[in-house]
DNA sequence: CTGCTTCGTTGAACCGATTCAGCCAACGGT
DNA sequence: ACCGTTGGCTGAATCGGTTCAACGAAGCAG
């Protein structure tokens, strides 16, 4: 059932070394050969081993893509990137999730090394994750996505979040805001640190006036729940700028719950464009990232660094995101 | 760098065959041994190559998964249940995207071959995947996934879409409605057609008049199209019933766009409660599939299959949907 | 005709695990 | 004292590919 090289080589007469440069090196075989070889395959419905292939050559042609949080489409988005990529590169991805639990993400690590993986992919969520260090020392190319690599040594592709909070607020000022609320995830968390920055650097510049309020995890429900400070808080804001379009779906809910007019009452600004923010019940502006982009560049990158080695420079992409238009704002009317 | 089992084996002063002992079956490995090599594999930092482990032993322990939209987060949730019990099992899940494109999805299947998957997880979205008849031939169980088998040779875990056609129907003519709009996908697509099979059936029962509708692909921007055409249809209709969240997502902008209000104007009803429906501006009453646990039975259905071979029955599982009533749905008001 | 390449092919060694027949020592029953 | 059993360990064979030194034949130059 399960046929291997030596059958086919048997069956078409040649040898197993012809069979496997058939397989690698087609330029190699002389036609006549290679016709032999072809319908041989085809008879016995040959499909050669990976396993078998990676161990004597030492090479996986597996990568993997360690993410925090599949749920997020913003993930996903990545996913499907450098699945696509992986695939047309003739590479297998191995995509793990990690739902944000440094457990889970060190036993992912565990098993990808098991694999052999020729090289990873992983947004970190965690400082000083064991795991990658590990990675490092066993000499798999790493490459971050959605996170600047601190050391040239290493590939990152990732996004300029203080272009990104800079241009929201800018955007806001120039629709005559003077007052907004910022709310923002953990500070802990890199990308959100430095779209604060943005966001006070442009207040700054654009002197406007920022209440910040802050949400534990960026999900649908802490937006929600934090919309009721925003509405109660004594200092009026008439634009709200999340730090995520999850949390701005949240608030978006709980305005619209408390009979507030969008963008007439606020205007409501998102960050990620995820699908679901075109198609809520008011379209959502928000600072678009090109996460599919993101993923097909990041497999892109490890797959180069891969196969050329040494001779691969490192770099440390980074996009500019984009401002989208939608029906969430206005200008303000006095 | 990379060690090998033989390096383990001399460094703990013991042959190779009792170091893969202690790897698989630690009790047949004396205490003293054990920790010999226990330290052995701790100083060389020791992970066992998964490649020759497979080659060797003939079980990749890998399971496929074959989604056809991992955009969809039904899907991105019956993967995450299928990877964590894959996880929790030791096996490795190779997740795999075909965009709904056969080309694809025949692709995949080979690199899933390549692999020696020794088992498959598949939401089939053709008839005669050529793929999957291969699979067969090559005796790889597989499962269907939302989509019961027709061949008791073969197992599954899907949901009863008749009862959940039903069950919508039932709870709108409850809350006094008697002129639904029904808008529905492709009839070629097998959940589709027992949905709607289940609506003409309660609709008899119920004594309530059918309006039906139809989009070409389940997605936001299709239900959006087609709520126009069901705010000028001539027949009124007091409620709108979609098959699937997105769908009904798309219809409930396009209604808030028009002035419409909900649930008072019309009541809304989705399919498949995902988790964006609950945050909606209009919180969507839904039909609730369990996805996670879609995943996560299927897998550990393989897995037994895998493990216990030809004494395993083979199952059909399915599921019964859930009404979950949220704000989109009230009872008529004469 | 000889010597030198080039081209196509051969087949044994090898990658790093698992498997299994076989060995030794200890123990227990008679 | 003898034999059978059991527990623990050994190491060669093996899985299915790739690699590579070596080889024969053909082509070509001098």
């Amino acid at each position: 059932m399960a046929n291997s090289i030596r059958d086919v080589a048997s069956r078409a007469q040649v040898a197993v070394g012809t069979v496997s440069n058939f397989l690698n090196r087609p330029d190699r075989v002389a036609e006549a050969t290679r016709k032999k070889i072809e319908s041989a395959i085809a008879e016995l419905n040959f499909v050669p081993n990976a396993s078998a292939r990676h161990l004597r050559s030492g090479s996986s042609r597996t990568i993997g893509l360690l993410v925090p949080d599949i749920t997020n489409p913003f993930f996903t988005e990545v996913a499907r990137g450098a699945g696509d990529t992986a695939s047309e590169n003739d590479y297998t991805l191995l995509l793990c999730n990690s739902d944000e639990d440094p457990k889970k993400e060190e036993r992912h690590l565990k098993v990808l090394i098991e694999q052999r993986i020729c090289g990873l992919l992983i947004t970190p969520s965690f400082e000083g994750l064991a795991g990658v260090a590990e990675l490092n020392r066993r000499n798999i190319p790493t490459t971050f996505i959605d996170r600047k690599a601190e050391s040239l040594e290493q590939s990152s592709v990732s996004m300029d979040d203080f272009h990104g909070g800079k241009s929201a607020i800018k955007y806001l000022a120039s629709l005559g805001h003077t007052s907004i609320a910022w709310v923002n995830g953990p500070l802990s968390i890199a990308q959100c640190a430095s779209r604060e920055d943005g966001v006070m650097d442009s207040a700054k510049e654009q002197n406007v006036k920022i209440n910040k309020f802050q949400v534990s995890q960026m999900r649908s429900q802490n937006g929600y729940e934090v919309a009721k400070n925003i509405l109660e808080s004594t200092s009026k804001v008439t634009a709200i700028f999340c730090a995520n379009d999850l949390v701005a779906l949240g608030v978006l809910r709980a305005l619209l719950e408390n009979g507030k007019k969008i963008p007439n009452d606020y205007a409501l600004i998102g960050y990620d464009d995820i699908g679901f923010s075109s198609s809520a019940s008011i379209p959502l502006t928000s600072i678009a990232q090109p996460a599919y982009k993101l993923g097909a560049l990041a497999a892109q990158m490890i797959i180069n660094e891969v196969e050329n080695g040494k001779r691969f420079k490192h770099e440390q992409i980074v996009f500019k995101p984009e401002l989208v238009i939608r029906a969430s704002t206005q200008a303000l009317r006095k």
